[in-house]
This record gives C-alpha cells, structure tokens and sequence, in this order.
DNA sequence: CGTCAGATTGATTCCCTTCAAGAAGAGTGG
DNA sequence: CCACTCTTCTTGAAGGGAATCAATCTGACG
C-alpha cells in the first residue's frame, strides 16, 4: 500500500483575522501569511474564502481513510484555488514552506462578477487551467513510469518556479513529490539519484536546489 | 507498459453542418449526433465549440506519443465539456456509443456571459464540477489499488446512470474502462470476475449490464 | 554534541502487467 | 438460418516495476 500517512506535524489552522493586513486590490481581498506546515482549510470545511496565491507554495490534497495521501496540485505564484461548486471544500489545502495568499469572499464572488468583468474572465480563466492541469495530471498518474512522472514533474516545476532557468530550488520535501506523483519517497529518491548518474540532474547535497543539465533528454522521457 | 493502443477504429471526425438539426434554447446550440467511436474533436483543434452532452456518453481523453491512453471522464446526460482556457482542445474527445450532443459556439461564449447571468452560473458550475471529478479521479489513479480503483468506479457510474437504481448497462467496453481507471483490460476483467465470485457484483454472461447486490460491500473498498 | 526529521540505499515482496490462448458475442454474407 | 470472421472478454502463467521493510546517512537545530 503506498502513500504518505499524514504526519501530525504543525498543523494549526490558520488564525484568520489574527494574520490578515486587509489591503484592496481590484476586488478586496485579505492578505494571509502562513508558516510551513500551517492549514488553510481541511476538506469538509465551509468555503467561505477562495485564494490567490503572492508568495511561496501550497498543496491541495485528499486523504483516503487509511491515511494515504493525494496532492493533486501545488499552488504557486498567481495561482488561483479553492473555489468550489458546492459550500464545502472539497480537498484540504497547506502551506509548503513560508506562503503569502490573498483570500477573496465567496459570497461576493457574484456580485463582484456581476460588475467587473476583468475579474470575472480571469477568475473563469485560472479554473479552467486548473482543470487543464487536472487533466495532465491525470495522464501522469494514469499511464506514466516513474522515470516519467519524474521528468515531468521536474520541468513542469522548472518552467513554473525559475522561468525557464536551469536551476531552481524546490519548495517541497520528497513525501510532497511523492504524494504528488502516486510513488513512494524511496522510488522519488531512487529515480532522483538514478537521473544524477546519468548527468540529467544535478542534486546538490544539501538543500532542496536542483539543476537540469540535461533538458532534452528530461523531455524525451517526459512523452 | 500499461495503456491500451489507439485503434484505428472508425475514427471519422463527425461532420458538422450536415448533422446538425438548429434548435435554440437558451442560448442558442447547435444539436447534433455522433455515432460509436466518431471523433467530436481532437487535441490540438482549434476550440470553436464547447458542448453539452444529451443522451449518450463521451470519452475524454489524452494520448502519449506510444499509443498509451487515458480517458480523464465520461460525459454523460447534462455534463458540460470542451471549454478550453486557450484556444486549443487540449484532450480529444470521442462517441462511446451513439450519443446527442449540443454544440455551443465558444465565440460568443462571453457575449452570452455578459448578457445571461444564469447561463453564466450554469457554465462556471459546470467547469467547477468537472474540476471536483478531475480531483477525486487523482485519488483514485495516484493512490487506489486495482479493487477500490473498480468499486469506486461502478458506484460512481451507478448513481450517474441510473439514479441508484442496483441495475444498469456500462455504455462502455472494458478498454475504456482501464484506460479510465490506469489499469488493463486483463485487470479489469480479472477484479470484476472476483467481485463477482465475492458477491458484490452480477455479470450477465451477454451484454454490458451489470448489478450491484452488495453496495455496503463495495463502498468499504471504495473509501 | 546529541537528537530528530528527512533523504538515501539495499534486500525482498507483491500487485499488476505482459504474454499467450481460448471463449463468447456481434455482425456479415451466402 | 448458419458458417465465417472479427472484436471483445475471460482466464492462465510468468515477469517486472514499484512498494514494502529495514538500515544507514545527512544536515538542522537546540
């Protein structure tokens, strides 16, 4: 049986009006800080608020009874999430490392869109990416090696985090990658090590930085 | 390697103005009809049109450059599907059986979203719920096993299909049934044949029918 | 310096895939 | 209506990729 049992580390929820410096951008948003391991909100609970994402990672997942973890995404820079269809959240949502998020109401969310049709476009236009990543994903999960959902994963994050950079630093520990990508920390760590040998990567040891010495190759693995 | 290779199966991509009967609800598709394995669209294609499922049922899905496949959703009677955040599909989407579709044409898809707020509402749900399967899907492919990944599935298609009614016909075959669940088709047939053994589940010998006698059972595999 | 969470590495196991036949229908044409 | 064919489904045997079990190693931090 694979899959991350929840550790029971640092998971306070959130104070709400504790951390917020309100500040009014475009649609009055709140501005939320939260350290490592902090909870946004669990599945389950009511979806009053729906956030953007200024600074640093967070990753929205599910649980299985047993314990076994899903991360369907990691949320960074600009990424909108956690708006619902329903009035409940759906999945759980935390902070990766040090995270910066505005959170927008909910129940304002009609009116708002009523009126200004900027927000509304770019609100319909982040949860359609949100499925196309879904999706993707999907076919990660569903069909792809372990080598694969590696090569992939890395230069999605690649793209995502340094802008086409060679080196970057990566947000999350190994149990994230895991959980993200249906392996188990050893075979992350097994193919990460695997990819070193074969001069794809470079994995300094210390740290969570990396480096793509060879994008080609990655890519070829990757479809 | 898992994934079942892309037939080259009557694969003709369904005309359009030929087959489309003008009907105008509110908000003006076009009705149209696809007969099993007809292609609505392609990945790549230019997103023209975005469509709302009948009668019938239709797979979406993605393929790697090997021929491996996985179906991201069936859409069935009133599911809403083939809206892109670009201009692109980025899936292709096919007739499982013989299905009625309604083409909505994507250009004036902001018009009538400006106009229409209970179409918008119904188009943002839409796409909000399709992100909610897309999500619970991740789950199932990242971290069940071959059982659970089977009993989630028929339960799900029992409540979709007929209501919670214990009986009812499966629109698709058993490849499209793996290649949704990232499994084979051996490991389907295998995993039904025990669930059948076990007394979860009746197979008529003929046809695609199938009965749920034991939903207590399989809902315990399921979570 | 000791502790501890996280990462790596090795040995072994096992679930699912792959390979390989057969069986059962569905459709076709004589 | 019945051979014939093709597709789909089932079943069996064997193999493999990733999980599991088990240390060991490393850096971070008090």
């Amino acid at each position: 049986m694979q899959g991350h049992t929840a550790t029971a580390t640092a998971t306070r929820t959130a104070k709400f009006p504790a951390t917020i410096g309100l500040r009014s951008p475009m649609a009055a948003g709140m501005q939320m800080v939260l350290t490592r391991g902090e909870e946004l909100f669990a599945e389950g609970d009511e979806a009053e608020y729906f956030y953007k994402v200024v600074s640093g990672a967070i990753r929205s997942y599910k649980l299985l009874s047993d314990g076994r973890r899903q991360i369907d995404a990691f949320h960074l820079r600009g990424d909108i999430f956690g708006l619902e269809a329903g009035s409940e959240h759906r999945f759980s949502a935390e902070a990766v490392g040090d995270v910066q998020v505005i959170a927008y109401r909910r129940s304002r969310l009609s009116a708002i869109i009523e009126q200004d049709a900027v927000f509304r476009d770019r609100i319909m236009t982040a949860t359609l990416r949100n499925l196309q990543r879904a999706q993707d994903h999907m076919l990660l999960l569903g069909r792809k090696t372990a080598q694969e959902k590696l090569a992939t994963f890395l230069l999605d994050m690649a793209e995502r985090l340094s802008g086409d950079d060679e080196h970057f630093d990566l947000p999350m520990q190994r149990s994230d990658i895991a959980d993200h990508l249906g392996l188990t920390i050893e075979t992350v760590s097994r193919t990460l090590t695997q990819f070193t040998r074969s001069g794809l990567i470079r994995l300094p040891p210390a740290g969570r930085s990396i480096s793509l010495c060879n994008r080609m190759a990655l890519k070829r693995l990757d479809a």
